[in-house]
DNA sequence: CTGCAGTAGTTGCACGCGCAACGTTCTAGA
DNA sequence: TCTAGAACGTTGCGCGTGCAACTACTGCAG
């Protein structure tokens, strides 16, 4: 039975290194994209993600599914960046329940803005984390990726 | 200029692999550990750190950052737990501004029987996981850790 | 064409979170 | 000794989240 716990044990070690890593590269992204963007890691994923399907419009499901969300906090995150005009809802035709968005000039702009942010502080935190034992090795493995 | 935008790109997809990785995962052990006994995530990750500490207490910092946590989530934390009767505070003799945590056996007992359920949720979640492609080679390297 | 199960998105609600401000206690320098 | 500064934990507050219930629409069975 050895065997079989080892394993268990290891996913569950693996697991914990995964959210420290985690937690901290995105308590960084936030603070960086807040401070200088107004900008939270949710919603730059969102607009990431928009602006990466570029010319091709997500449903709102889609959406929720990149950003790791509910649907009914995509919908309240797709309100916020709407008033903030960062992207606009397009009904769609031959689905009439079916909702599209897409990424407005500012919404672009705003992205195009807070990249270089986004890019240092990830830098930045994967640097840090490489000085934390238990995560340095998950850490040095996402800067420089053995199998992605 | 080609090689340092690469290195951008790659760290950018190897941090939303994690990230997706993490909320799949975070969201199964958090749905099944509390339909079967009421506890959140981080509820179990602290009874869990606290375990591992065996005979040893911990102090709340400790607690938050094994967490990844603030400070004010950690208090109330720490207080929900205890009016459960899950743990204890200790006020320590040597330095009066620190307070040290407890489980009680109660919380033992708890932990005890959430265990199962945690490491078998988190076995369904990688499984799941290795069939979405883009966080495939991650979740497979949790699975049987190659560096950790 | 009618009814009904399934899907897409929205809203009410309770709850846990981070930030900032605060009281308390320790520590170091004059 | 006394005082300024830092560290530890707690509390007020606003906000984003998930769940469950709801409306609107689709598509299939009869």
């Amino acid at each position: 039975m050895g065997i079989a716990d080892d394993a268990v044990e290891i996913r569950a070690r693996g697991w914990r290194t995964l959210a420290a890593l985690h937690g901290l590269i995105e308590t960084d992204l936030e603070r960086a994209l807040q401070k200088e963007h107004q900008l939270s890691v949710v919603e730059f994923t969102v607009l990431d993600a928009l602006s990466r399907q570029d010319g091709w419009h997500m449903r709102m499901q889609q959406l929720a599914r990149a950003a790791a969300l509910s649907s009914s906090a995509t919908t309240r995150l797709v309100t916020r960046l709407e008033d903030r005009g960062l992207l606009t809802r397009i009904l769609c035709a031959d689905d009439r329940r079916g909702i599209y968005t897409e990424l407005t000039p500012a919404g672009r702009t705003l992205l195009k803005k807070a990249r270089p942010t986004h890019d240092r502080a990830l830098e930045d935190a994967l640097t840090r984390a490489e000085d934390i034992p238990e995560i340095a090795p998950l850490a040095a493995a996402l800067h420089t990726p053995v199998a992605v």
